[in-house]
DNA sequence: GAACAATACGGAGCGCTGTTCCGTTTTGTC
DNA sequence: GACAAAACGGAACAGCGCTCCGTATTGTTC
């Protein structure tokens, strides 16, 4: 079995926690790990020990919205009047989530820095509960796996544009792959 | 008026432009200044003299490209069965274009390192070529800006990833546009 | 061709990153 | 209190963009 952890290490994993979350907010996903270090008062090898990659730290900081929305799936299914209706409020929640996420949707698509494992982790997360909405909507002619990436990709912004809605698109997508 | 170049900058200036395009192929249109640098056999100094941004270097070295791409707006337009059809074989040019060149779509739609002048000039030539397009296919619940975009977005990639084809969303995109 | 501005060049140097590594400190146990 | 194991901090190294200025090249004038 592996030794309990020591007190200053949880302690000091809880500060980083809330410390990422703090500086995601104010300056990005991809913030420097000296920042987050500072804004937690603790070292980088620290940072490093805790969270090996990027995306550990990342990971950590969303699990929560991440598994919400995983739950969602199922929970919109039931309710909705229709599976097509379903699938169109569950990326809504999708895209919510990324857009809120300064930088988020530009990390998920980096192939950089070890971004590929926080890739990753959305895909078997999120992955099949999309597969489950778009079965049941019938619209089999895309996979999961395209599909949530064409919204990430649709989600990636350069700062503040108010000429570029995402949504609108990702409405287009959906018409287009549920037939209007 | 302004006076002539020296004959060294006018070398220098070509010169830079091949070892540009190489390197792009090779490495992506992010790679390293130095890198440019060397395959040309030239200081950095000079490179940031000729372009002061990376998008000017950038802009120079595929402005035939989109000059082509522009033009084809038109030419498909009276030769196409169909308006929709132009719009869809012109989109396909677009696309060809951003995928086969390494890391385009991503630096055009990332907001760092003078990257933004590449935004605009994507913008300011193909924008009203694709707006014509619009325009005859009676799509205009959509701005050219907005499509440009979606698409752009949709281009970036991480790496060969068989399972992802911008193409595909595209066409969904496309057909959610034009009404199936 | 020689002399001389004007123009262009090269690359050392600065600042900012990610990441590693090891001497020091804290913790848990006996 | 003593001791080993675990965790910490931050100096140090490497890679990058970009600037700046001493040096070299060019065009012009006699």
């Amino acid at each position: 079995m592996p030794p309990r952890k020591r007190a200053d290490a949880v302690r000091n994993e809880q500060t980083l926690l809330a410390a990422a979350a703090e500086v995601f907010v104010r300056s990005g996903v991809d913030a420097p790990i000296r920042e987050i270090a500072a804004q937690a008062g603790v070292g980088m090898g620290t940072i490093y020990r805790h969270f090996p990659t990027r995306a550990d730290l990342v990971v950590a900081v969303y699990r929560h919205q991440v598994e919400a929305c995983a739950e969602a799936g199922p929970a919109l299914l039931s309710t909705s009047d229709s599976p097509a209706a379903a699938l169109r409020a569950w990326v809504d929640l999708f895209v919510d989530f990324l857009v809120t996420k300064h930088g988020l949707a530009n990390a998920l698509q980096s192939d950089s820095s070890g971004f590929e494992q926080l890739h990753a982790y959305f895909l078997d997360r999120l992955g099949p509960v999309c597969g489950e909405l778009l079965k049941a909507s019938e619209a089999e002619n895309i996979q999961p796996y395209e599909l949530m990436r064409g919204i990430g990709n649709l989600c990636v912004g350069r700062g503040d544009d108010t000429r570029y809605d995402p949504r609108r698109l990702i409405a287009l997508l959906l018409d287009g792959l549920l037939g209007t």
